[in-house]
DNA sequence: CAAATCGAGATTGTATACAAATTGGCGCAG
DNA sequence: CTGCGCCAATTTGTATACAATCTCGATTTG
C-alpha cells in the first residue's frame, strides 16, 4: 500500500456554496438523487424509482445488474452507481454478494416511517402557509389537476404516483431544503408500504385533502395547513393494515419500459 | 440499446425485512453509509467521513480519486463508491468533471440544518426517555466520560467527534432508526458548520448539557429531556456567526492518516 | 503590456476483463 | 425417498484500460 507521494491538494476550488447553479430538474422535485455524477446515472435512477413509486415494481423483486444494463443500455458501473443511490434512499435493499432487491419494509419499518412524516409534514405544511409565492400555489393547483385526472381516468399508477409526489410538493414549497429531501426519502418509502399495507378500496381518494391541503395554503393559515396535514397522515396510516406479513413479485422489463 | 432479452426475474428471494443480520458497527452508530456493499468502500466512508467530522479535513478542500486510492490502497473503482455515498449524505460535494470536494455550506445552509434539527431531536429526546434501556443509558454514561476525558487532555480533534457522535447515540437510544439517520446526517454536516461558522473560544463546552440530557434520560422525564436537548441546540445555534463568507483548505494525507 | 488562445498534463467518466462468491442442480450415499 | 456434498453456471466485486473533459501554463497577438 504506497502511501506517500500524495503530491496534488492544489488550489482548485468548488464553486462555493454546495449549489452553484444545477441543471434543470428532470421530473421530480428539487434535488433528487444527490450524489449522482452522470446523467446516464441520474436517468437510471429516476427510472427505477418511478417505477418503484407507481407500484409497477413490487417488493422484493430483485434488480440484477446485468438486466438493467441491458434494458437501458448503459454498462454495470453506471447501474451501480443508479443502485447505490437508491439503496441509500431506502427504497432498494443491496445485500453483498447477492444482488439488489425492491425493499419490503416490515410493519416495525412502516410505523416508524409515518412516524417521521407525523414529525416533519405538518410542520412543513405550516411553514409553506407562510410563505408560499403565488407560483407555488399555482404549481400546487396544477398538479392537483393532474392528480385527479389520473384518479379518474383510471389511471391507478400515475394516480399514485402524483398522490407521493403531492407532498414533496408540499414539502418543497416549504423552503427548507432538507427538510424537503427527507420528506422525499419518507414518501418514496410510504409508495411501498403503501403496496404492501393498503387494505381500502378507494386507494389514493386523499385527493380532497390535498385540495383542503392547498387552499389553507393559499388563505395563509398555517396552523390549518398543519392540523389537516397531521390528519390527513394520519388518515392514512388508518388505511394500512399493519399485522402480519407480505408478499408480491413483479416482472422488470415490462414495468421498466412500459413507464 | 438492446432492449429485449432479459430472461431473468427468477425467485431468488431476500432475505426479508431490509436488515437481516447485518455486521457489526465500525466506531459509527448504527447502519452508515447504507448502499455501500464491500467492506473497503465501507472502510473509506468511514475514514473521511471521521476526518471531515474532527475538522480535519476543511471545507472546499479537494478529495482527487487516484489520491484517496494510493492513500487507502484501493482502486478509484472503490473509492467512487465511497464518494457517491458521502456526497449523498451532504458531506461532500461532486462537481461533474471536476471532482469531490469537502462541503462548504452557506449560512442559509447552516439554519436549515440546524432548523431541522431542532424539529426531530428534541421529539427524539422524549421518546428516548421513554424507552431507553439500563444498557442504553451505561453506553451513554460511557461516552460521556470519553467525551470529557478528550476534552480535558485537549484532544480537540477526538472532542469535536465524540460531542457530534452524543447526538447520534441519542438519536439511536429513541430506537427510531429512521429519524436516528436523518440526525446523523444532520450532525455530520453540523460539523462542517461549526468548523466554518463557530466564533467561541469554548469550543464543544457542552459536555454539562449532554450530561444533563443523560441524566433526564436515567430519570425518564421525557419532557425535560425535550427541553434540555431543545436549549442546548439553541445554544449551541447561537455560538455560531451567521453572517460572513467562509474559507480554508488543508492537507489531505495527513489529515486522513494522522487519525 | 494585457488578454485571448492553444496545448500538454492531469483528472474524471465509462466500459470491459477477470476474480470471487453465491445459487441451484445433480449425483451419491444412507 | 431423503439428505448431504460437490460442481457448473450465474451474478456480483474489483481492477485496469481507454476516452472525454477540465485545468493551467506558455505562447502569440492586438
Amino acid at each position: 500500500m504506497t502511501v506517500g507521494g500524495v503530491k496534488s491538494a492544489r488550489s482548485r476550488a468548488p464553486s462555493r456554496g454546495s449549489d452553484g447553479g444545477r441543471a434543470a430538474d428532470p421530473g421530480l422535485g428539487g434535488r433528487a438523487g444527490a450524489g449522482l455524477r452522470g446523467a446516464r446515472a441520474r436517468a437510471i435512477y429516476v427510472s427505477v424509482l418511478e417505477a418503484i413509486l407507481s407500484n409497477r415494481l413490487s417488493p422484493m423483486t430483485r434488480l440484477p445488474e446485468d438486466d438493467l444494463g441491458s434494458i437501458y443500455g448503459a454498462s454495470r458501473t453506471i447501474v451501480r452507481s443508479a443502485l447505490e443511490a437508491l439503496a441509500h434512499d431506502g427504497v432498494i435493499v443491496i445485500e453483498p454478494n447477492r444482488g439488489a432487491f425492491v425493499a419490503s419494509p416490515g410493519t416495525a419499518e412502516a410505523r416508524e416511517v409515518f412516524d417521521a412524516r407525523l414529525l416533519i409534514e405538518p410542520q412543513l405544511a405550516a411553514r409553506a402557509a407562510e410563505r408560499v409565492s403565488f407560483a407555488d400555489i399555482a404549481a400546487l393547483r396544477r398538479h392537483l389537476d393532474a392528480e385527479e385526472a389520473a384518479v379518474h381516468g383510471e389511471r391507478q399508477q400515475q394516480a399514485i404516483l402524483l398522490s407521493g409526489r403531492f407532498h414533496v410538493l408540499m414539502a418543497d414549497a416549504a423552503g427548507q431544503v432538507t427538510l424537503a429531501r427527507f420528506v422525499r426519502e419518507l414518501v418514496s418509502r410510504s409508495s411501498l408500504i403503501v403496496a404492501l399495507y393498503w387494505r381500502r378500496r378507494d386507494a389514493t381518494c386523499a385527493c380532497s385533502a390535498h385540495r383542503a391541503l392547498v387552499e389553507a395554503l393559499a388563505a395563509g393559515r398555517p396552523e390549518l395547513a398543519q392540523q389537516l396535514m397531521r390528519d390527513h397522515l394520519a388518515e392514512t396510516l388508518d388505511g394500512l393494515d399493519l399485522t402480519d406479513p407480505r408478499q408480491g413479485v413483479s416482472d422488470l422489463s415490462a414495468a421498466l419500459t412500459g413507464g
